[in-house]
DNA sequence: TCGGTTAACCGAAAACTTTTCGGTTAACTA
DNA sequence: TAGTTAACCGAAAAGTTTTCGGTTAACCGA
């Protein structure tokens, strides 16, 4: 085939292939890619600068995709809730692809503009402003941890003596994405509890 | 060269070398992995099963190396505190190491006693049974987060605006490994803050 | 609208990695 | 002490990514 009519390929195209590539658990391979989009591998060329611009192309996608819009005015609380939400929300919904995306400088407007959020709403708290930028940290890393964490296998701990005393606790606990679920909602609130107790 | 005396290769050599290889930010690759242990590529098949065993065998090692001593008895905040820091250092020391090992279920002895000692903390502090676990791994997500979020570029926000909310923070704000402990011991101190609210 | 340039595709070769295999010699073992 | 196993090597094989030359359609300026 030449050049055909209208193009088969496009960097989104080839980054929306690659994350549901790497979601699926798959290893991000262009061979494959290739061939899920039904192209010769070396087309990929044209579009992308080999592996290394996939993963650009993908950060570009995600972060177009998860794009924030800030609560209407509420109570610190529950804007801080919404701006970490959004935050988990992507984490959570990749977190395979994060790791592709690591160590990565921030500078997708949208992207910044979540942080801002939160900044502002713990300015709001009352939080000391040398506290702020930290706090955003803690919040932003706990988001990421819990969304790793997804990735853990459905039996995490693997209790070696009957009577170690996580065998009790691990019977009536969820698992798979409930589990998640509930392990972000309480260490988000625990951590909205200790700074409302640090601006008391 | 044929069998030398004495073995030039180990399990454990082969996994402390490609330990401080990606610690040093390179690729994991098997090449250069047996040049920098001075031997050829092919005799490192003999110890490991390829570059999955050397996972593995890094796996061991790491695991050995930070084996964990509760510490004497204690608040249990000061316990609860041992614990977590113990599970940050791994983290902290190999975050790049850490990416290759996740997925995998914890079994090793010397980990599990680590997060069994977290239980117990959590049990004394009158923490609901219920919610024990949950909160083991909030701590946990936590630890690894925060370890992730050290190989975060030393510009972690690049604000695009001058008046953003960010931009002003930045500057006195810590860099490297300082802003990494800094982060660690402010998410931590807000977690049992928000556990002791929970349990009073 | 015509002609030159660029863009999008392909197949095949090149480059790079990992893994396997056959061969050599030392260490271990019965 | 003879047979088997272990540890090494070089080279070939297998698997992936990247580059290159060729073909044709789309785009653009005169």
């Amino acid at each position: 085939m030449a050049r055909p009519s209208s193009p088969l390929l496009s960097r989104e195209k080839i980054a929306l292939a690659a994350i549901a590539m790497i979601d699926a658990g798959e290893e991000l391979k262009i061979q494959p890619l290739a061939k899920k989009l039904g192209v010769s591998l070396s087309s990929l060329y044209h579009h992308v600068d080999g592996r290394e611009g996939i993963v650009h192309a993908m950060r570009e996608v995600l972060s177009r995709e998860y794009a924030f819009a800030p609560p209407p005015e509420g109570a610190w609380q529950d804007t801080l809730r919404a701006g970490v939400g959004a935050l988990w929300r992507l984490y959570a919904d990749h977190p395979r692809v994060l790791i592709h995306l690591l160590g990565v400088t921030i500078q997708e407007p949208q992207t910044l503009r979540l942080y801002e959020s939160l900044v502002v709403s713990l300015r709001r708290a009352g939080l000391p402003e040398d506290e702020i930028l930290t706090t955003v940290e803690v919040l932003d890393a706990f988001a990421f941890g819990i969304a790793i964490d997804a990735l853990s296998p459905t039996e995490i701990f693997a209790p070696d003596t009957p009577d170690s005393p996580l065998a009790g606790l691990i019977d009536d606990h969820p698992t798979g994405t409930a589990r998640n679920e509930r392990v972000y909602r309480t260490g988000l609130d625990l951590i909205i509890t200790g700074i409302e107790a640090r601006v008391r």
